[in-house]
DNA sequence: TCTGGGGTCCTAGGACCC
DNA sequence: TCTGGGGTCCTAGGACCC
């Protein structure tokens, strides 16, 4: 999503030889609010927000007209409607969001193969090979916006340059709706005066630090020895950081890539105190991340526990099994192990716990076969234990793979076809 | 009406090995 | 026998991004 205001001119770029911007970043505009608001368009000139309804929600988009008001993802939806209190608040649909973001990297496959996902609503795409079939890198861009408007109704914002933390930079400028080229010989003359904020990895911590040395843009930093920056900032991002204010990213536009984590984690509505409650939330997420590594074939040997207590403060523990996992069973057991042990580091800090969380990590591909089981009242669900499973349920219990579960090929009645149970 | 949920990457210290 | 240095794994925390 955007975190530029509306305020940017749209730049008719078509006219502007883009043949050294190969590399295109396409971002939707406010893709959450744009997605709620095709289906409320009364709304489109009103301020919108997506947020939960939760006491403690953030804003998880907000269209154009609520940014006027200073209203940005992420800030606090009692903060939001300070902001702006005749703001529209719409609970957010992800099932609409994955799919509207399915059609659109459709579209983007069609153009190139060379696609590089950026969650649910951006993506890099290197468009060297396509120039020769399609048009410049300008006109492919204008491509894009077409089809992605007249096949969604969503519009969405191209940067193109020639690495791909500039054309990322132009497409955030171009917003909304529009397109931005940044030919090679204007690499940098665009960038040094922006603020160092705009510096990939540069958040609020890092701005500080190098604020404090009086370094504002991104021309300061292109001018400041490496070792000086190392100083400030650490010694990997302190050599990024030189090379992209010097317009150098030599990273290739690379479609797909392996996950290294699969988590889950909660913020109650108010703190727990109650270690029942806690407990039978880690067996939950346990439960829901099992089901993610077995879905996508992997095991993990790390597993994550996750605390945020009322004071916000936040720790993690975690454990390396000397055997990977991919049994919500085996999580748990080592999520509440490691919570039980808690008390001897984190003595007092026991009670009033505000977010718990589970995660894998060390992932790789494997692990068994877990079955799905047939279950009378539930319909297919997944076998987590099979024995236990099936040793409860002798006799009725009927077992396929449970990836077949997963892939959602199970359907009904294995015994007495009939449609299946509609979705609570 | 204080601060979500999904992630990635980096740093730093200690253990351990050579 | 008072003490090096490199490499890797593990753990905890934090910054950052969407």
């Amino acid at each position: 999503m955007g975190r530029q205001d509306g305020s940017t001119r749209q730049v008719s770029a078509v006219s502007v030889d883009s043949s050294s911007a190969t590399i295109l970043h396409v971002d939707l505009d406010a893709f959450f609010a744009s997605v709620e608001l095709l289906d409320r368009p009364e709304l489109a000139d009103v301020p919108v927000v997506v947020a939960g309804n939760s006491a403690r929600s953030v804003v998880t988009a907000a269209n154009y007209p609520a940014r006027k008001f200073g209203v940005r993802s992420a800030i606090p939806l009692g903060q939001a409607l300070r902001l702006c209190p005749h703001a529209v608040v719409l609970e957010p649909h992800f099932e609409k969001y994955r799919h509207y973001s399915q059609l659109v990297m459709a579209i983007f496959d069609d153009v190139t193969p060379t696609v590089e996902r950026l969650g649910i609503d951006e993506a890099f795409l290197d468009v060297a090979g396509a120039r020769g079939l399609l048009g410049s890198p300008a006109e492919i861009g204008e491509l894009l916006r077409r089809r992605v408007q007249a096949e969604t109704r969503l519009t969405c914002s191209v940067g193109a340059a020639a690495t791909k933390f500039v054309a990322k930079l132009a497409s955030g400028r171009a917003k909304p709706d529009g397109l931005l080229v940044v030919p090679l010989d204007e690499t940098l003359s665009f960038l040094h005066p922006l603020p160092v904020s705009a510096l990939w990895g540069v958040g609020a911590a890092t701005e500080d630090a190098l604020r404090r040395r009086g370094l504002k843009t991104i021309g300061d930093i292109a001018a400041t020895p490496i070792a000086q920056l190392r100083r400030a900032v650490g010694e990997a991002s302190g050599l990024k950081l030189h090379e992209l204010a010097n317009g150098i990213d030599p990273r290739a536009v690379t479609p797909g890539s392996e996950e290294k984590s699969v988590g889950h984690e909660v913020t109650f509505e108010t703190d727990v105190t109650d270690p029942e409650v806690l407990r039978r939330e880690l067996l939950r997420q346990a439960n829901a991340v099992a089901v993610r590594l077995r879905t996508a074939g992997l095991v993990a040997r790390t597993v994550v526990l996750k605390l945020r207590y009322a004071d916000f403060t936040t720790i993690t523990r975690s454990r390396t099994l000397a055997e990977s996992t991919d049994l919500g069973r085996r999580i748990f057991e080592e999520v509440r192990s490691i919570y039980d042990a808690l008390g001897e580091d984190a003595p007092g800090q026991r009670d009033a716990v505000r977010l718990i969380g589970v995660r894998a990590e060390q992932l790789a591909p494997g692990g068994g076969q877990p079955l799905a089981l047939w279950d009378a009242d539930e319909g297919w669900r997944d076998a987590e234990d099979t024995m236990d499973a099936v040793s409860a349920r002798f006799g009725r219990g009927v077992l396929k793979p449970a990836s077949l579960l997963h892939q959602g090929e199970l359907r009904g009645d294995p015994r007495t076809p009939r449609p299946s149970r509609p979705e609570r």
